[in-house]
DNA sequence: CGCCATGCTGTGCACTCGCACAGCAATGCT
DNA sequence: AGCATTGCTGTGCGAGTGCACAGCATGGCG
C-alpha cells in the first residue's frame, strides 16, 4: 500500500504540473471517485485510476504532485457539488422538508463519505478538508434557516433550531448507512418521528 | 491489495494453521487493532502487524489464512467486547441513562468502527459480519429495555421505544465522529435535547 | 525561422505486499 | 525409543506501488 520513496520532503523546485482546468485532469478525478466508491480508497492507485480513465499512469503524477492531492481533489469536487445541491434544497418553499429529503438521498455521498472519514484518521490534510467542509455545510444550513425558524412557532427553549439540524443530519446519515448494510430495525419509527416534527412546521400540501 | 483467490471453498487442504486460543494469536489481533486505529486499515499488513507485536511476519500467515481473516478476527473481538459492555450498561438501575452514557464513551469504537464501515464497502465477509453485529446490538437493546419501557409513562404513539433507541444511537455516533474532527457546532443543543428526554423518564439522583 | 511552454510518454528505481514452501526445535503420545 | 503434532522461522517469488527523470511532439509567439 504505502510504497513511499526515500525522499519525501523535496520542497524547493517540485516538478512540472499540468493545468488545473484540464479536461484530462477532470477525467482522472472522476475515475478516482468511481474507484473509491466501488473498491475503497485502497484501490485508488495511479495505475488503476489511469486504467479506468483510459489514460497512461504517468498522467496522474503529471496532474497531481502526490496521490493525496488526487484524493483531496476528489473530495473537493464532491464537497462543492454537495454544497451546491444543499443550497438549492434550502431555497425551496419548505426548506425543512427539502433539507430532510436532500439528506436522505442515497446519492448524498454515503459510501464515498465513509471512505473519506476513514482516510481522515491518518491523513491530516484530508481530515482538515473534511472538518472545514462539515463546518461550512452546517453553517449554510443555519444561515438559510434562521429567518425561516423565526416565522415558525418553535419554542427555542424546547427545540433549538441547531438541535433540529444536527438531529436530522445524524439520523439520516446513520439510517442511510445501516440501510446500505441491510439493517433496518427501528428505521420506520424514527423516520416517522422526524417527519411528524417537520409536518408540524411545514404541513404537506401547503406552498 | 486484490488477491482474488478463485478457491473460496475450503475443499483444498490449505495449509497448516495455528491454534485459535493461542496467546501469540491474540497478540497479533491486538496489534492489528491498534494499527487500525492509529493508521487505518491500509496500514494493517502482515509485516507491520508483526513488527508492532514484536513477532515475525510469517506468524501472521501461520495463524490466519488471509489478511481478511485477521481483520475479521479483530472485528469479532471488538464486537464481543462491545456487546459485553452494553449488556452491563443495560443492567443498570437507569438503563436509558446508562445506555446514553455508554454510547457516548469515546472508546465506543468510533475510529475503528469507521474503518470497518469503509472496509465493508468492498469486503463482503466483513460487510456481513458488521450487519449481523449491528442487528444483534440493536436487538439486545430492545430486549433489555422492552420491560423497562412498559413501566415508564411513554406514549408509544408519540415516542416508540425503537425510535428513541435509533435516535440515541444516531446522535451519539455522529456527534462523536464530528467531535473527533473538531466540529462541534450544534452539539450542545442536541445533547441537551436528548438528556431532557431521558431526564423525564429517569430523573437524576433517583435509584 | 527559432524558441519555448505544454501535454504526454518510456523507462526504471526502490520499496511493500500477500503468501507459499520447506524446514527446525520442542513437546507430547504411544 | 519412535513418531507425530505444534509453534515458529528463512528464503523467496510475483505482483503492485509512488514517483522521478529524461525525453517526445505540438502549437503559439517572437
Amino acid at each position: 500500500m504505502l510504497a513511499k520513496g526515500a525522499k519525501v520532503a523535496k520542497s524547493a523546485p517540485s516538478r512540472r504540473l499540468g493545468a488545473e482546468d484540464s479536461k484530462t485532469r477532470a477525467a482522472l478525478v472522476e475515475a478516482a471517485q468511481q474507484l473509491m466508491a466501488e473498491a475503497g480508497y485502497g484501490a485508488v492507485s495511479s495505475r488503476r485510476v489511469a486504467a479506468k480513465a483510459g489514460l497512461k499512469p504517468q498522467l496522474v503524477h503529471y496532474y497531481f504532485r502526490t496521490m493525496d492531492d488526487l484524493l483531496l481533489a476528489v473530495f473537493q469536487v464532491a464537497a462543492e457539488q454537495n454544497l451546491e445541491r444543499q443550497s438549492r434544497a434550502l431555497a425551496a418553499r419548505q426548506p425543512l422538508r427539502a433539507l430532510w429529503e436532500f439528506s436522505n438521498e442515497p446519492a448524498a455521498g454515503g459510501i464515498v463519505v465513509m471512505e473519506f472519514m476513514a482516510l481522515a484518521n491518518h491523513r491530516p490534510a484530508i481530515r482538515q478538508a473534511i472538518a472545514s467542509y462539515a463546518e461550512e455545510f452546517r453553517q449554510q444550513q443555519a444561515a438559510a434557516l434562521s429567518s425561516v425558524f423565526a416565522s415558525y412557532d418553535i419554542d427555542p427553549e424546547e427545540l433549538p433550531p441547531m438541535a433540529l439540524l444536527v438531529l436530522m443530519a445524524s439520523i439520516s446519515s446513520v439510517i442511510g448507512l445501516e440501510r446500505s448494510l441491510g439493517v433496518t430495525t427501528g428505521h420506520a419509527e424514527v423516520i416517522r418521528l422526524v417527519e411528524d416534527v417537520i409536518e408540524r412546521y411545514e404541513p404537506q400540501g401547503v406552498g
